[in-house]
DNA sequence: AACCGAAGCAACCGCCCACGA
DNA sequence: ATCGTGGGCGGTTGCTTCGGT
């Protein structure tokens, strides 16, 4: 094409952040004559500008109907939901939502969205649930880890931590599985059974249209699931076996389902942000603490590191088995 | 109070496509 | 049919702000 640069040949046409004289220039010219061509609305409007930085400007910010102000919770749906059918279309986007920019979307996709999907175990890019461990490895075992390597820490903290990554790591492991197993079913045999039947994200081979229902069903149950680091203290997962979270997660109610005041749509602002971690270190008075373990109870989430490459039935029921402690608080008396 | 790293966001860059000559 | 131009788009950059130490 060859076709050269709108601005580079103007040489000494300014660049960087727009001042409010420029704005004004912008506006009044626009008011009084349209836009017109962009190439020549710089210097009949007298600013020394390139064509294209006036429409950015005046398309993304100076346009009487730009709408400012937080994205709402509707509007934040309505941009997950959009950006599942359309992917990075963000003026497709932009046409859905009046008075949003695309750049605005784009941006606010980039900064809270893409994080709070990966925070869900959500895959940003394909909307699919996450089923590999680098969702447990980007949401919050490296907290853990680094906890661990810790000289002191706060127990509480890092129990609700512990709370949170087991739920993580079910969460992730439930969804493999291409149909909800009954209520009261054996973890083991549960975990045996995803690794079995693969844990793609993707529906088996020969799935029936009912299954693939039941799979979607549960999809959308999941994405009303709390995010790792929005368990607020007060409502950590309570001393229960691992069946018993299963059960509860796959009936749509139990622990973590909607109206139980844990789901991420329902926070104070109104938004989806997520709570802020808790402290993983201790004040220092708890810091001579005598039950302060001397080695890290961590053992197990670090082996998950290493069983990226490694399905395998024996290599899960092996991790499970180490990580005993985060599937019996009672042993975890620390 | 000063410093530093992370997060947020405005703006830019370069590719692409539609359209008219 | 070809080429040049205008404009739109998604990706990226870098500055500013914020929060923690």
């Amino acid at each position: 094409m060859g076709r050269s640069p709108c601005c580079d040949q103007d040489a000494g046409v300014k660049k960087g952040p727009w001042t409010p004289e420029e704005d004004k220039l912008l506006v009044d010219y626009i008011k009084e004559n349209g836009h017109g061509s962009w190439r020549r609305l710089p210097k009949l409007a007298g600013l020394n500008r390139c064509g294209k930085s006036c429409r950015l400007r005046w398309t993304n910010y100076l346009r009487p109907d730009i709408k400012r102000g937080r994205f709402t919770d509707d509007e934040e749906k309505l941009i997950i939901h959009l950006h599942s059918i359309l992917g990075n279309k963000w003026s497709s986007i932009a046409t859905k939502l009046p008075g949003r920019t695309d750049n605005e979307i784009k941006n606010y996709w980039n900064t809270h969205l893409r994080k709070k999907l990966l925070g869900m175990g959500i895959d940003p890019v394909t909307h699919r649930p996450r089923t590999d461990l680098n969702l447990l490895a980007a949401a919050g075992i490296p907290n853990l880890l680094a906890a661990a390597q810790s000289s002191c820490w706060d127990i509480n903290a890092l129990r609700l931590q512990a709370d949170a990554a087991k739920f993580q790591l079910l969460q992730g492991l439930l969804r493999a599985f291409s149909a909800p197993p009954a209520a009261g079913v054996d973890l083991m045999a549960l975990l045996a059974a995803a690794t079995t039947n693969g844990v793609s994200g993707q529906p088996a081979a020969g799935t029936t249209a009912t299954m693939a229902q039941q799979q979607q069903q549960q999809y959308d149950g999941l994405l009303n699931l709390p995010a790792l680091t929005s368990v607020p203290a007060a409502t950590s997962l309570p001393a229960m076996s691992s069946s018993l979270i299963c059960s509860g997660l796959l009936s749509g109610g139990g622990a973590f389902g909607g109206g139980d005041g844990v789901s991420s749509s329902t926070t104070a602002s109104g938004s989806n942000m997520m709570a802020p971690p808790p402290p993983l270190v201790a004040a220092k008075e708890q810091c001579n603490n005598d039950s302060t373990p001397a080695s890290s109870p961590f053992e197990g989430l670090e082996n998950l590191n290493n069983l990226e490459d490694e399905f395998n039935s024996d290599s899960w029921r092996d991790l499970l088995e180490q990580m005993s402690w985060l599937n019996n608080p009672n042993e975890q008396q620390l």
